[in-house]
Formats: structure tokens, C-alpha cells, sequence
DNA sequence: TAAAAATACTCCATAGGTATTTTAT
DNA sequence: ATAAAATACCTATGGAGTATTTTTA
């Protein structure tokens, strides 16, 4: 069992139990998936999902309760990563805080100060005001900024 | 980063920070142990532990909060292992015990007891009644599904 | 035919071992 | 002198790719 297979299994779950979807999904190909899949299927020692001929029919009942499980395995996997982008400080982009005025005047300053000392490269905005104009702001906003976007891209697949 | 790289990191914080002694915990090498935590340390960006000269340390902060992660990671393993290991055991199914009132009361309440908690998913039914009701029901019973027959031919051999 | 999974094969990376070196008790 | 970690080096395994085959719709 590997972090890759489970990452594998999900993306196949998550792919209407399509391989060659999955595959394109991870960035990796049919053939690859397809053998980890049987790989992790002989070490369980039985399938996660039935074949009808040549493709996934279903998800086993077995085969959920693993996903259950790989599903938190590769979320927690992606939390140490998230330590470790953290520690590098590899963390920018806009956060645009829409709040009233009192969240903003009474209850935000520390935190967000706690934020600007551990993320110094976040822009932080914080717009007080009303219901309406609160909402309108953060359909025009853009949460992640493009060039976090293309660093994102950039960087190695989980 | 692997499964392998975070049982490896755990044992070392496990070991009073021995590799050594970890190596063995796990029934590896040292130096496999110690080329598993560089390796995931320079992914990571930083150190997991603190060395001073030829001998680690203490962990870091960083360190503290990758092995809380890392343990869910590595017990979640364990739990998809489980699941797999109870299915092989064919756990799922019936067990349909007919016997009588005296045997139902008096003999078979602890030994049933622990195979249910061995085997959960066995769905269990103790039916006392006298001799001729009980050859009845054992006659109606299916006491193995086919679902898991048909698994149990698939098995390949331990 | 098209589309999908499985299989065959090939190659390169690397996991993990042994042997050795370095360093602090 | 001991004990521990790091390093160097080597080998076998296997992960992942390309090409191909099989099978159904």
C-alpha cells in the first residue's frame, strides 16, 4: 500500500469509476493506475471495484470503506505539506475579508495580526460594510491571485 | 513522502530519538532510517529533528506537528489493513447456532462474546429450542453466503 | 469503429542493504 | 572503547512509461 495507490483509488472513485479520466486527473496514465489498482487489490486480497468486462462497473462495499479511509490518509498527507509550505513561508496570494464593522473593529485586528506575522506575503484586505456590498465584493474577488496560481502549477504533483 | 518515511519517523520519535534503536523497532537498518528522514526532511524543507553532531537531538516544532499527521496517516493504514484482514478472514456472513436452552444460557455466552468482538461483522443468531425444531432450522440455513464463497475461491493462498 | 481496461515489455529511479567513516562519550 | 549517525556504494525491485491486445457498445 502506497500513498500513490490510494491517491489513485480516489481519483478513479472520483471519476465516475473511469481509469483513463483518473489517470488524466493525476497526471499520470491508464496503464499506471490500472496497475496499482491490481497491485493494491492483491495486497488487500480482494477487489475494490468490480470489472464488467473491460471497465469498473462499481465500487465493492470493501472498496468504500478503504476510500473512507484513504481519502483522510491523503488529506492528512496534503496537511503536512501544507506544514511544510507554511514553514517556507511559500504561502501568497489576496485573502479579501468582506465583514461588518463591528467584526472588523472589535474582533479581527488580532488574529489578522497573528496572520500578517506568519504569512507576511498575503495581502490582506478587509472590507467592512454592509449585508449587500459585503456579497457583491466577494463575487468580484479573486482569491488566489494568478501568480500563485502559476507557482501552484508549477510546482510537483502530490 | 511515503508510508514507509512516516512509520520510520514516528519510530525514531518513539525510540527516545534512537535511530538504531528504531531501525530495529521496524526491522530495518539504521542507515535505511537515516537516508528515509534526510530524504523526507529535504522534501519537506526542514528539519523533523534537531542533530547534535552524530546523534539526534530533540524534535522540532515543525517535527511535532508533521508526526501528529503522520500518525492519524500511519493508523489509518493500519485500519485499511484491518478491513482487509477481517474480509480475508470472511467475517462477513451468518452464524446460525441452533442448540439448546441449557448449552444458549450457561456455556456459550463467553465464547460468543469474543467472536463477536473478533468478528463484527458477523451477524450471529442463537435459536434454543429442542432437538427436532433445531435439526429444522440448520436444514433451512445457508450458512455461508455465496457472495462470500465466490471470494473465498478467488483468495490466491497466504 | 470507438473507447476503455488489461497485458507485455522496457528502462530508470530508488529503496534498502553492507561496509565504512566520523564523532562524542 | 563504545555507541551512534552519517556517508559511500551496490543491487534488486518495481514504478511508470509506450505499445499492443482484448472486449464491449
Amino acid at each position: 500500500m502506497t500513498l500513490t495507490q490510494l491517491r489513485f483509488i480516489i481519483a478513479i472513485a472520483d471519476s465516475n469509476l473511469n481509469i483513463t479520466q483518473a489517470a488524466a486527473k493525476v497526471h499520470a496514465t491508464q496503464p499506471g493506475l490500472s496497475k496499482q489498482l491490481k497491485l493494491l487489490e492483491d495486497e488487500l486480497g480482494f477487489q475494490l471495484f468490480t470489472r464488467r468486462a473491460r471497465s469498473v462497473e462499481a465500487i465493492t462495499p470493501a472498496g468504500e470503506k478503504v476510500l473512507k479511509h484513504a481519502r483522510i490518509i491523503v488529506a492528512e498527507a496534503a496537511n503536512i505539506r501544507a506544514v511544510a509550505a507554511n514553514l517556507r513561508r511559500d504561502v501568497d496570494g489576496e485573502l479579501l475579508i468582506a465583514t461588518t464593522h463591528t467584526q472588523a473593529r472589535y474582533v479581527l485586528p488580532r488574529p489578522l495580526a497573528a496572520l500578517k506575522q506568519r504569512f507576511p506575503q498575503v495581502a490582506l484586505h478587509v472590507a467592512p460594510g454592509g449585508d449587500a456590498e459585503t456579497v457583491a465584493r466577494h463575487e468580484r474577488a479573486r482569491l488566489i491571485s494568478p501568480s500563485s496560481a502559476a507557482r501552484a502549477r508549477r510546482r510537483r504533483p502530490i
